[in-house]
DNA sequence: TGACACTGAGACGGTTAGAGTCTTATTGTC
DNA sequence: GACAATAAGACTCTAACCGTCTCAGTGTCA
């Protein structure tokens, strides 16, 4: 008889899980700067002793582990989207407007950047670019290496989550990272790919 | 020379107006059990002083005086819109649809429901019923007296106060005291205005 | 049945954030 | 220049919250 697996392979168990989902809510519920760990206890119908025990730090923890938690679901479907990209231009493209479609459509992410935005835009830029950068290259470096060297791979992967960012923080008339049709655009006017391609 | 009248003839001056619409907007930022004076004071652009001299007791006067504004503000366009009533069932019916509408638009009402639900929820019964009732009685009370006997006009106007409130909180299926006819038909089912009227 | 792992309940002490008071400096007005 | 009103912020006190710990209850597996 097959051994049973997960049937999601998330790194968390069903409880922790639960924890992390209640420390959203209660983010949601009163912001960040206001909720307090009985609020996710009582969310999550947890004692504090069993979240202290899971996550010791507590608070910040918590909130440290939700985040990677967010970038790590982020990657993930985006990924999902680029999947079968034929060119290094069609990879990009998808890239780019699957990320800005998703960083948009984040409610949660909506509402931070609404009632705190100080703490957000901090994680956007001085405090949490390096970061993203990093995950954004340990998730779709693999890929951008089907067309270019590792190396160069990289550091295209930094500039673009860097203007991905830039204009999700701040859209520009001129191009709507969005559409396939603008990003298309503008990779081609401001990015050299095939140049790349043909290293 | 006239002398010069208050433009509004709000019982507030323009500083402690401003003091209590920062702590409105405090309240739907934080929500009643978490914002703080600092917060109303950051708002309104004012000291904490000039705030604890304006309404000495802080934030708990700061409530209770926001409260009684808003019930005030209620019951004038209340009464703005009921003007002018030709019969008591026009009165009636008119305050019933005005009320229920004024109540199912007010944004900040359903926002403190949707978070805080147990201490708003207070304010509609056991801990407000009584002093909405009375505030209603003495607003409304006068327009009725045009057709009842000022004791028969109290009474009325506790029940159909009481009244607007169940149905505000758990609407019905058989009435919607949003819509006028539906008003009426309840009035002419379970009051009697006619009897009444005749006394 | 007993060992073990896990969780809930809640007590406890330390720390911080916020409440409320007061004093001083500043500004604007007559 | 006197006066009133406000801002700024120091100050104390308290309550809320944090993080830790213990103990009791529950379920699992050998």
């Amino acid at each position: 008889m097959a051994i049973a697996v997960d049937a999601n392979q998330s790194a968390f168990t069903a409880l922790e899980t639960r924890v992390l989902d209640a420390t959203k809510l209660a983010i949601e519920k009163w912001g960040v700067s206001r909720f307090t760990v009985a609020d996710v206890c009582e969310l999550a119908n947890v004692s504090r002793a069993t979240l202290y025990r899971m996550f010791p730090g507590g608070k910040e923890i918590l909130l440290e582990v939700l985040h990677v938690r967010s970038l790590d679901e982020f990657f993930t479907t985006l990924l999902a989207r680029a999947d079968g990209a034929k060119s290094l231009e069609d990879l990009l493209v998808r890239c780019i407007v699957s990320a800005t479609t998703e960083l948009r459509n984040d409610q949660h992410l909506a509402m931070m950047l609404a009632t705190e935005p100080g703490t957000t835009l901090m994680q956007f830029t001085i405090d949490g670019l390096s970061r993203i950068v990093r995950v954004a290259a340990s998730y779709l470096a693999p890929h951008v290496s089907n067309f270019l060297p590792k190396r160069e791979a990289d550091a295209l992967v930094e500039v673009l989550a860097r203007l991905v960012i830039s204009y999700f923080l701040t859209p520009s008339d001129h191009f709507d990272f969005t559409d396939t049709a603008s990003a298309a655009k503008f990779l081609n006017t401001y990015i050299n790919i095939h140049e790349l391609s043909q290293k």
